[in-house]
DNA sequence: AAGTGGTCTAGACCACTCA
DNA sequence: GAGTGGTCTAGACCACTTG
């Protein structure tokens, strides 16, 4: 009994009684997905459910086997779905990690129904320091807009945010940044973010950031520091950021191939 | 000039002169990929680089268009190239994320030439608390190994692990656990790591903990926990672990899609 | 209009797992 | 031996970007 999953007489999943829209711009493997990561999430499908194989599959929707593939590749990289040769596919875990969307605080809270909001403290265009310079891959001594803001979770101070963008994204105002995360911003610009990179640290408050956090100086934060790049490769944005860790925390999910 | 990438008159990468190994059992996109990563690694393809498009790549290597497509899309993942539709593919880092392998802080430091040792603190067989149980997804009252470990970096206590096992894998020894990282003793037993889900935080050290990594009481440490499943979805191991902050962070590259 | 990546098809053969 | 996923082919048409 080395296959405890299948104690459970799984029998294949054999939901996904879909029409697909094949006139519409949504890929066919995309609505696919979709379906399968509901099914996976509302509990149709539970842990250990072992999903139909890819020829049924496929013949029963109509595709070719390599667009049931790609569906089902998403949801294996989303951590909810593992693929084993000669056995099937199953489902590993009901939570599917939605699309590392880039998301931002302001997004991650909004989605968790947190009210968040957020509070201007710096808005300025200064010489960039020779660390932010070299993160947006700039020449030293070019201006950047500096924005240090205040972000509220529920009414309780939760972070506060140091960001740096070279100035060409500077069309920012203030009573936006109150309401919309910058990332909404940029993206209602027309910035598409594509890849980031971050690192996630510790270390203990400064006086103002205890301050502002409503903690003792001396206490620990969480730390984090990204480079946002958009499809063409430009660095958008460079940040640093410290959280209350009794508040916050990130959540990452791996998944080997 | 929107797109200052291209200034520098980039021609499409011509390299990857290769020849494929097409008996082997390597795959063939995964050997164009390796090859392709090695380029943008030494520079071969600097950052903005367009590479050669898909089709003419494909005939050029006698392999079919979504084979080279399969490669180009590991590296895309990877957070080092990326596609715009019209225009082509370009490097946007030259540093390619390895394989988010599931690695374990033992083999992150044997890569970095850390010199990483361990000390055992505590191997036994106990009663599950709840909140292990549960991670582990085990019935209440089971019994799991729980082990505590000092983790060392070029002769500097850097973390306190602290781990869960289900009893089948139990079967670790306390030499070994010295030399090499739990990871590398569970893949020598045939255990294969497939996802992990992990929470990163921070707090403030313990007494016994700031004992152990050498720090004052209060200071604060980054933490930690993970649940790590198999490719048959069963839970392999559940840890908390804690890291003295002025020594170590996480590195996290997102990619959306 | 030409060039690029995005999607999709309808097959093929292989490697692995299990009964 | 039957069933599964893993790899690969040789095309097709489309959507988007640029000159």
């Amino acid at each position: 009994m080395t296959q405890p999953l299948s104690e459970s007489s799984l029998e294949p999943f054999d939901g996904l009684r879909l029409q697909l829209d094949r006139s519409g711009p949504i890929p066919l493997y995309y609505q696919i997905s979709q379906r399968l990561a509901a099914a996976i999430e509302d509990g149709q499908l539970p842990v250990g459910a072992r999903i139909e194989n890819e020829i049924d599959l496929a013949a029963r929707l109509n595709v070719s086997r390599p667009t049931i593939r790609r569906a089902i590749q998403d949801l294996v990289d989303q951590g909810a779905l593992v693929r084993r040769r000669g056995i099937g596919t199953q489902v590993v875990h009901g939570k599917v990690t939605r699309d590392v969307v880039l998301t931002s605080l302001h997004e991650d809270l909004e989605a968790l129904g947190r009210a968040p909001s957020t509070e201007l403290l710096t808005l300025e265009t200064i010489t960039a320091p020779s660390e932010v310079a070299n993160e947006l891959s700039l020449p030293l001594e070019t201006e950047v807009v500096h924005l240090r803001r205040l972000r509220y979770s529920a009414g309780t101070a939760l972070s506060v945010m140091e960001n740096y963008l070279p100035l060409r994204f500077g069309e920012l105002s203030e009573p936006e940044l109150a309401d919309h995360g910058l990332y909404q911003l940029l993206r209602a610009q027309g910035v598409t973010f594509k890849v980031a990179r971050q690192k996630i640290g510790a270390r203990t408050a400064a006086k103002d950031e205890a301050r502002l956090l409503e903690v003792t100086p001396g206490s620990p934060l969480l730390t984090m520091q990204r480079t946002a790049y958009d499809n063409s490769g430009e660095v958008i944005e460079f940040g640093r950021h410290v959280y209350r860790p009794d508040l916050y925390a990130f959540d990452v999910t791996l998944v080997s191939r």
